[in-house]
DNA sequence: AGTATTTTTGCAAATTTGTCGCAATTTTTG
DNA sequence: CAAAAATTGCGACAAATTTGCAAAAATACT
C-alpha cells in the first residue's frame, strides 16, 4: 500500500467509517488523476449506481475529492490532498476537458484577492471555457 | 432596438440563425443582469421547456451567455460581451452569492495564462467558496 | 407581397440523473 | 468466530435533460 492508500485509509477509519470495497475502488480508480462523471464512474466498476452517489457524497465530506463544475455536468476527482492544485480549461463544443497545471501567478493573484474580503475563502476553482484545437473551425 | 439587441441580431445572423421571439425574449431576460436557473426561465417565459434548453444550448455555443455554477446549482447569465466581468463568492453554509469585482493581476495571470495552448478562450469562470461573515463562527 | 425553402418550435415520449427506504450483505468489534 | 454496527443492492420514485417528428414561423427568392 502506498502512501496516499494509507492516509486514504487513515481518513476513513479517523471519521468512523468502514473500508469497503466501493470505497478502495473508486479512490484508486480516481487515482488515474482523470476528472470523471457519475456515469463514467459506474461503468467502470461493478456496483450500484446509488452506492456510487452515497460515496461520492461521503468523500466529498471527508474532503478526499471535490466536485468540480464542467460544462452542464459535474464531474469529480481526487482533491488537493491527493493531487496537485490544478484548474480547468472546457470545450463549449464537444465538452472535452483538459488540465491546466498550478501556476503560482495566478494561485497568488486569487489567494491576495480573497484575502481582501471579509469573506474566509476554503477554496476556489477556474474554469477556463472555449474551443479545443478541433473545434475551433466550427462556428 | 438598443446597442445590446442589435449585436445579439447581428451575431444570430451571422451564424445562420433566425431571429425568432423564443430567442429574443430569453436574451431580454437575461437582461436583467440575474443568473438565473432553467426553472426561472421556464416559469419566466411562455415557451416549452426543451425550447429554453435548446435555446440556452445555442446561446452557450455563440458565446451570447454563460453557465456559471453557484453552489451545486447551475445558472445563465449573459456573457461578458453584453455586461461587467465578474466573479462570484459562494458561501458553503449558507448558499449566499457575492459577486466579485473585476481584478486588473488575476485577469491578466488567466489570459496569460491561456493563451499558451492551443485551446481558443472564449471566457473562463472562478468561484471562490467559503464562509461569509455571518457563518464564520458556526463550525 | 407571395410562395418555396429552411429553420425552429411544441409536444410527447424516452433517457438520464439523482434520491430514498429497507432487507441482505459486509465490515468491524472484541 | 459471533454479535453489533455500518454499508450495499435493489426497486421504486422524482427531477432534469434529450430526442424525433409534425406543425408553425422565419428567411430567401422571385
Amino acid at each position: 500500500m502506498n502512501r496516499e492508500a494509507i492516509q486514504f485509509a487513515k481518513i476513513l477509519k479517523k471519521s468512523g467509517h468502514s473500508l469497503t470495497d466501493p470505497r478502495k475502488r473508486l479512490f484508486k480508480l480516481l487515482g488515474s488523476g482523470k476528472a470523471m462523471s457519475v456515469n463514467e464512474i459506474v461503468s467502470a466498476l461493478p456496483y450500484d449506481r446509488s452506492t456510487i452517489y452515497r460515496t461520492l457524497e461521503l468523500f466529498q465530506k471527508l474532503g478526499i475529492v471535490v466536485e468540480v463544475h464542467l460544462g452542464w455536468k459535474h464531474k469529480f476527482e481526487l482533491s488537493d490532498m491527493f493531487q496537485h492544485h490544478h484548474h480547468h480549461l472546457t470545450c463549449i463544443n464537444c465538452g472535452k476537458v483538459l488540465p491546466l497545471k498550478e501556476d503560482k501567478e495566478l494561485e497568488n493573484s486569487i489567494a491576495h484577492l480573497s484575502s481582501r474580503s471579509s469573506f474566509k475563502p476554503v477554496d476556489h476553482q477556474l474554469e477556463i471555457r472555449g474551443f479545443c484545437m478541433n473545434c475551433q473551425n466550427k462556428y
